[in-house]
DNA sequence: CGACCGGGCACAAACGATTGCGGCCCAGGG
DNA sequence: CCCTGGGCCGCAATCGTTTGTGCCCGGTCG
């Protein structure tokens, strides 16, 4: 049960008039008539690679000169003289979905720190949005992309394949492609889970796949099956697809699978939201969760554990992809390498 | 109980060679060339707020060579001579609390669809890293901020105000600015929580407070005490404070106010997530949450309909906020009014 | 003593788009 | 026939920073 808030907006009395645009007068030639240098000089002085190439002295003139006038280099044209505007984009499918917060935030911190700036960019799992918001950032000069977006066969990436953009992907990855995919190891947590549902005395294994154009729902299938047989289970109509990571997809799936009779005493879901589902669906037909049919989730998002039953679930190290992933970007299009 | 992955990063093999930055190569220097014109006139004939300074057919032979060729306006040459960006940043104390990927996502939408770019901050929560947050994206040239981190009093406001940067405040807001405030109104909605709890026959009734240096933390207890008395019910001893919106903060509070023997049939929390945390205190005492006492959360975030039991929450609607603040800021750099 | 060298700095050309200004041409009116 | 006016377009300055080039000067070596 809930109630609904009204929403609310208060705006200032007058409108917003009254402001100028005040910010950030002071340039670089401001800063070098301080010191008493030449534009050029001062330049060269504040920036540490080329900084050899201006006397000890003056180096100190131009910096204090720099701090009394409270100089703020200009991003804008920095970046559109030497073509680089330490931007990088970060492109979700759904930053609601609970997965990718923690990756965000773990990337943000890490390209902050080394002088970047993180635009995020929402696809709403649309294909062409994605596109086209890819489009935006190329033309705003952003340095690389961090993709959480990946399909297994995906135009976007190939274009920025042949456009040498740097990417690294992340979470999901494409079929074949030449860029750097940091992500957990899915065939082991999957392994884990069927492993652990075996010893529970499980037999009978239903795997609700992920869609089979993202690299997650297909190699936690192949990687199901492959446990599977490794534990001497039959994978015989064991695997039924998910259209989507939803709740909705994960409910339909199992309502198809009791439909058609399908036996099973646990499931190895592809992911935290199939599982909710699938608990749903047999929750309808009065098959209790934990008592009559064991379900494991998988990344193992927050509030996993609150629920009623706590789920079984692996645990993927969100923040520390989110770290690997901007930190390759970092090596790359800092040349290193 | 969960099993934890092991992380995995696949580099291609030979590293990151091979690449040539060769992305949009094409200037409008280029375009004007092939429509057989001058740059200044397919800069104009491209943009339609100048359009009818140019012949009609002109605008066709320039837009079609942009066409052809491929054409995307470089946005940071742009951004230099126009000095606006068309980027705005969003700020946010914690990308990871479920409250705010709704609005992110709302916001950022709107924004694209006006040609504008989202950048993203998280600040954990830390008022340094926020202050240097947003120096580092003044001197980048945002046209505006979307401030969600707002403090009752707030320095860093005081400054985006001094300085006249186009600001729009969601969510919480700070003691008195000049500047606009999208928010639900936390009043009603405490008071339909008040009323609620009231309807089943409670009668002491305690309120889990935010932390007073948040808007909403003080202007729900506020709201709580008037609801109370409103009602005719005594106040007394009845808020208490927490330090943080977070489960601990709550579950410290509850074992507070339990220790000193408050008593209570049942709370009003300032927050979903002190909500949660107070249920833990109170099941570490043996009192279970609907049967002995009742407890109302705030914001109903996702999840809160899953748990067992069900809690009773206020709906914020959170992506209407989202997309208000995001047109308000828009209508304040575009110049309207 | 002249030539050479190299540190330290000024000069000016980029980067790519926008925009005020002025010139050209043609039509229409005096 | 000349002048005017307006439509259309080219010219060049401009945004603020980086960076290649070259001058100047003091010192050292032959």
């Amino acid at each position: 049960m809930f109630h609904r808030a009204r929403p609310q907006s208060i705006a200032p009395a007058g409108g917003f008039g009254g402001y100028h645009h005040l910010v950030n007068k002071v340039r670089l030639v401001d800063v070098a008539r301080e010191a008493g240098v030449h534009a050029g000089t001062a330049s060269r002085a504040l920036n540490p690679a080329a900084r050899d190439a201006v006397s000890r002295q003056t180096v100190r003139r131009v910096e204090r000169a720099a701090q009394k006038l409270g100089y703020l280099p200009n991003t804008v044209a920095r970046g559109l003289r030497t073509s680089r505007s330490f931007v990088v984009a970060l492109v979700v499918p759904d930053i609601t979905n609970p997965l990718f917060p923690y990756i965000v935030r773990a990337a943000e911190q890490v390209l902050a720190e080394a002088g970047y700036t993180l635009v995020l960019t929402d696809t709403d799992n649309r294909p062409d949005t994605e596109r086209s918001q890819v489009a935006a950032m190329r033309a705003r000069g952003v340095d690389g992309f961090i993709m959480a977006t990946a399909r297994w066969q995906d135009p976007v990436l190939d274009e920025l394949a042949e456009a040498g953009v740097p990417t690294v992907l992340v979470n999901r990855r494409n079929e074949n492609g030449p860029f750097p995919y940091v992500g957990a190891d899915d065939r082991h947590g999957i392994e884990m889970c069927v492993e652990h549902l075996k010893a529970l005395g499980h037999r009978s294994i239903l795997h609700l796949a992920g869609p089979a154009n993202t690299s997650t729902g297909r190699e936690r299938a192949g990687a199901f099956r492959q446990a599977m047989r490794a534990q001497r289970l039959s994978v015989s109509r064991s695997v039924v697809d998910c259209a989507s990571f939803t709740e909705e997809a994960g409910a339909d799936a199992v309502r198809a699978a009791l439909a058609r009779g399908a036996m099973f005493t646990a499931i190895v879901a592809g992911n935290d939201l199939l599982a909710i589902g699938a608990m749903e669906a047999l929750a309808e037909h009065g098959i209790a969760c934990p008592r009559d049919v064991s379900i494991t989730g998988y990344n193992d998002v927050d509030f996993m554990r609150r629920l009623t039953p706590a789920f079984t679930t692996v645990r993927v190290p969100l923040h520390r992809m989110g770290v690997l992933a901007a930190r390759t970007l970092l090596r790359w299009t800092n040349g290193d390498e």
